[in-house]
DNA sequence: CTGCATGCAAAGTGTTTGCAGCGAC
DNA sequence: GTCGCTGCAAACACTTTGCATGCAG
């Protein structure tokens, strides 16, 4: 199987609690968080763990493709247990950052490709707008 | 006429040597120049410049929508005056960022827009591959 | 028991801010 | 002449690094 367990192993890193704690915030959040958040989110149980800690093993779980970085414009990154290519978008109202899964965008970046003399090897597509509960207080102009 | 100095009168700004010259290099480039881009071009010629004006000023011109600031997944921003949005492209060998202006992306907007219940006030889409030389150089793999 | 991981603190990087002197108007 | 702008340096926020101690294997 390829749990992270074995993963890390099979890579030489070594299984802490830590790494493992890290990453089951991450595989049970929706809300995209940054490194502070994981952090503050394990603060009640890890109360010892750094914030360094918690960047090093992100780049450990980037490097085995468990987790994508992601940059939606904000001073820190994001990350995202999900690591296929789907856009995102982010409130301009509140922050949160939502996965935009429900529409294909292979057809856009199939037409990109053949536009383009570059040899495409990924792609990151960011929205931003207002969610549903910003709209009805009315934290958006216009 | 909305020249950047009309524009920069109007809003109260001054029209400073500085201003018109970190204006001028964005307009007269397709680089997609960082800061410190910008910084280093106007030096030979403004020696005194400090990398602070360069940046109050792309503040500046941000406001006035003469340039948009773009996130290419690098340390630093880098700055467009070609301020519609569409898709930009980086290399993963040499670090150029070029434009994507042959496809038009308002089908895929017009998509996301329908499936989702935000309010979407904009977006950016990056890419990312290797550059025709670099492809020849082979400084891809697989 | 060995060597990698943790956690602390310090360093690093790009960007922002404060402020005295300067220049646009 | 006034008030905003420049340029310097210091401050900032996030992330990375160095190193002694700790713990997985």
């Amino acid at each position: 199987m390829d749990s992270i367990t074995t993963l890390l192993r099979n890579r030489g890193f070594k299984v802490t609690p830590q790494r493992l704690a890290i990453y089951k915030v991450l595989v049970n959040t929706r809300s995209h968080p940054s490194a502070e958040m994981i952090f503050n989110d394990l603060q009640p149980v890890y109360p010892t763990m750094s914030l360094a800690t918690v960047y090093k093993t992100i780049e450990i779980l980037q490097e085995l493709g468990l987790v994508q970085r992601l940059n939606v414009g904000e001073d820190s990154f994001r990350y995202d247990a999900i690591v296929d290519s789907h856009p995102h978008i982010r409130c301009l109202g509140c922050g949160r950052v939502d996965d935009l899964e429900e529409v294909d965008s292979q057809e856009f970046v199939k037409s990109i490709d053949e536009a383009t003399s570059y040899k495409i090897t990924g792609q990151q597509f960011y929205f931003f707008g207002y969610c549903p509960v910003c709209q009805k207080q009315k934290k958006h102009q216009n």
